[in-house]
DNA sequence: AAGCCTAGCGCC
DNA sequence: AGGGCGCTAGGCTT
């Protein structure tokens, strides 16, 4: 059962499969959907992130929904025209005013109401190749927007006071504002000093260089990879310097100050943000958070952090995907590279790794390329199922994901490249220069199918948490085991301690019925190492 | 002053 | 000459 929620000049109309339409006042809203939600409808609507976080604030949560926006962006794609941009009843906006709009504004559709919308998207989804696939990963994608919004509204625990403690260990004392922190004050000076030539403009990479070069050292940049292969004392307290100084410009006190509020550290994420289907963030930097402040996520007293992680999901998917029965018996275990090793394909788990990692993003240098053809050898199916994307993409041609998400085609620009180039009198660093723009487009759906496939597997994945601790009228979120934070294969549930056995056992619940969900019958098994923690840092 | 770009580094 | 991101600071342009 559907309810299409339409915003109208008069209030929110909710519209029944069958056209009923019952008309109500956007102060009713809230209530109303909550008095519905009995009837466990799924609510059709444009936008989750625009309807859901006022019903959460409201105390209503909805348990399914079909988000308008995010299904059109996947549509889109598939179709390869320009997602919707604006939604609502506005009439199409007068030629005039788009006939010099060269921001592209000209081939997007105009707005249009959630009901035709739905209309559409089934029919859509309907007339599609395999609308079943279609059908999970529109009710995932779905899926992961409620989720994403109850994660917002509910925040990850975090200690402001753990969080300043570790930067006053790493740092010194919270400087005045606009001042360098001690501790990066003394490694300055260190660095000014064993360099001996002078002033050390420490912070800006062009005169870092000049410096350096000064100092006789033969640098390009000042990245740390580089940095590091050189022999000369202030090299040490340089990269310290840039390891604290990231510490506090990227997540110090002012980040403290911006994000984290009663105890709550509250990210927006966007899901369906990255081209693949990973999610975004939008301020925050919430899936970046860096490995140095996680001491400070702490659950609450007499609770826990229940940390879950999708061990290999990538080479899993991988292998799922492209039916590689050798590397699915590799991943029989907890660890896929290990499992590789004792295949006797390669000798150390790091070269599975590596070389795996290399196969699903294109490397071509070093250990990666080095043990490739080991792999291509031991496990033909896998290689050369993203040997195959890569070929697609260099071709110019689009590649999808397990359940339908559609690669972007390359843009006129790459495609004049790739014709100049076998035209006739074209010269020889035309056809180099196509020939690199093609490898590299190559790369893109190359990783566009494995890490497209992986977020489908990870949004299956939480919303089979999700619905498992789904207790209708168990009172607000907050007061039973809920999702806290998501990272591409990661999931944290923040859970009351007498119930983290329970939550344990969801977890791993979940991620064999997403290998299901994705892949139907597959020999391959999706493990999810656990922890149940009092700091996110103490999981792994 | 605001906007855009790059370098660099954090995460997966 | 290895995929996808977000964020900050510096430095440039407008």
């Amino acid at each position: 059962m559907h309810i299409v929620v339409d915003r109208r000049p008069e209030g929110v109309a909710l519209i029944d499969d069958d056209g009923a339409t019952a008309l109500v006042p956007e102060p009713q809203f809230a209530a109303a959907v909550a008095e519905r939600e009995a009837e466990h409808p799924r609510w059709v609507w444009t936008d989750t992130a625009q309807w859901y976080p006022p019903l959460l604030a409201a105390g209503v949560r909805v348990e399914r929904c079909h988000d308008l926006r995010l299904v059109d962006a996947i549509i889109a794609g598939i179709a390869g025209r320009p997602a919707r941009r604006s939604w609502g009843s506005a009439p199409e906006p007068a030629r005039a005013d788009t006939l010099f709009d060269l921001d592209g504004a000209t081939d997007a559709a105009p707005a249009i109401a959630a009901p035709l919308a739905w209309q559409q998207q089934r029919a859509a989804i309907a007339a599609h190749a395999d609308p079943a696939r279609l059908t999970l990963l529109a009710a995932a994608e779905s899926a992961g927007a409620l989720a994403a919004a109850e994660m917002q509204h509910t925040g990850l625990p975090w200690s402001a006071a753990a969080h300043d403690a570790l930067l006053a260990e790493a740092l010194g004392p919270r400087p005045a504002p606009g001042r360098r922190p001690a501790r990066l004050d003394e490694l300055a000076t260190q660095v000014e000093a064993l360099l001996g030539v002078g002033p050390v403009p420490i912070d800006s990479p062009p005169e870092l260089v000049k410096a350096l070069r000064r100092a006789g050292l033969d640098v390009a940049t000042t990245r740390s990879a580089e940095l590091t292969r050189l022999d000369h004392p202030a090299i040490a307290p340089l990269l310290q310097y840039k390891t604290l100084s990231r510490l506090h410009t990227a997540n110090g006190w002012n980040w403290l100050d911006e994000w984290v509020h009663d105890g709550r550290f509250r990210p927006t994420f966007v899901p369906g943000g990255v081209v693949t289907g990973r999610w975004a963030s939008d301020g925050g930097g919430a899936l970046q958070l860096p490995k140095q402040v996680r001491g400070a996520v702490q659950a609450d007293a007499g609770w826990a952090l229940v940390v879950a992680d999708a061990a290999q999901l990538e080479p899993r998917i991988l292998a799922a995907l492209s039916g590689d029965a050798a590397m699915a018996r590799a991943g029989a275990g907890v660890d896929l590279y290990a499992g590789i090793v004792a295949s006797g394909a390669v000798a150390s788990r790091e070269h599975a790794k590596v070389g795996m990692l290399g196969a699903m993003y294109g490397g071509t240098t070093g250990v990666s390329a080095q043990v490739l053809p080991r792999l291509a050898r031991s496990f033909p199916q896998a290689i050369g199922y993203v040997e195959a994307a890569a070929r697609a993409g260099e071709r110019g041609e689009r590649v999808t994901t397990r359940l339908g998400r559609t690669s972007p085609a390359p843009s006129a620009a790459w495609r004049e490249r790739q014709g100049a180039a076998g035209a006739e009198g074209a010269d020889e660093s035309a056809g180099r220069a196509a020939r690199s723009a093609a490898r590299s487009w190559g790369r893109f759906t190359r990783n566009f199918v494995v890490q497209g496939t992986a977020a489908e597997w990870a949004l299956a994945w939480m919303a089979g948490v999700r619905r498992r601790l789904w207790t209708t009228g168990a009172g607000p979120l907050a007061t039973q085991p809920h999702l806290v934070f998501f990272v591409h294969d990661e999931l944290i549930v923040h859970s009351p301690l007498d119930r983290v056995a329970e939550v344990e056992q969801v977890l791993r619940e979940a991620a064999v019925e997403a290998g299901r969900i994705v892949f139907g019958a597959t020999p391959v098994s999706f493990p999810v190492t656990v922890a149940a923690v009092q700091r996110y840092s103490d999981a792994k």
